[in-house]
DNA sequence: CTTATTTTTTGGAATGATTATAAGTATCAG
DNA sequence: CTGATACTTATAATCATTCCAAAAAATAAG
């Protein structure tokens, strides 16, 4: 039997899993890639900043520096295994949902909650100007209490 | 016949319209304010950001503080004069349409252009989760070539 | 009008998120 | 196993925006 190369709590499924996915957009199989992937796959769809990431993975005993964070979160929007959000233009927000779908924020908690495409109606779109497509139509709900 | 207090291009009128308009939001009438203004509200519904604005006031030959522009952005949208669009994560758009609209976004350009809000079909919207109000709902279609 | 009180403005320092840099380290193809 | 290439990292650099303390302007009081 082989032993384990790393030092990490996943299961070897788990792991080949990951890596799979990594190596199928392109990306090298590396630790924290995979310690991030875990982290922000495993749990359904997740809304994430760089700073919440990075306390997860210190949380969870992975030490990897900020810098990490930020190229992976980069790498993964890239290579289609994340998608930015905007919603506020202090922080970057990556969404682990790559469906088509919108959101609602609530500022106040930096908290974002998907809101399934067809949940809203938008039948007519204005034309886009000469020269131009449309590269995305986002819809945020803002709440507040 | 009062002379004219300040060094500035506006006629007595519109300083007079504009000082109205200040004072009406609770603002002071103060010089940077009522050339910022000028410059904000003279050409119909525009979008700004501070550098910009800060780029076209000194072109105008008013010599006004970075800060100043930051603070006269925020205390106009405060003050319900300007609204602030959320676009780009990078840089804060300033809005002069208070009308409730949406926005197609032309990244590589920098440019917002208004769509009304009556030309998108913004029907079936998802209730809002128990406790939230929505605060507002905004719309960006993003463009490319 | 003159002085006192409160706001504004300002230049420069400080902040906070993000990116660049350069050197060391790991991955993978051959 | 080994080299070429890609990753990680600590640290410095950037960039928009905010903070700060002092000077200037605006309004209020006398």
């Amino acid at each position: 039997m082989v032993t384990t190369p790393f030092t990490t709590s996943l299961t070897e499924t788990r792991r080949d899993e990951l890596a799979a996915r990594l190596k199928a957009h392109g990306l090298r199989t590396t630790l924290p890639r995979l310690m991030l992937a875990d982290l922000l796959f495993a749990q359904g769809n997740r809304h994430v900043t760089a700073e919440k990431l990075h306390a997860e993975a210190r949380a969870a005993g992975l030490k990897v520096s900020q810098a990490t964070i930020y190229n992976t979160l980069n790498q993964f929007s890239e290579a289609g295994l994340l998608r930015e959000v905007q919603v506020d233009q202090a922080r970057s927000y990556f969404d682990t949902n790559l469906d088509e779908h919108h959101h609602f924020y609530v500022e106040e908690e930096g908290r974002l909650i998907d809101i399934p495409q067809e949940a809203i109606a938008l039948e007519r779109l204005p034309e886009s100007p000469e020269g131009f497509a449309i590269a995305g139509v986002d819809v945020v709900i803002r709440l507040s209490r």
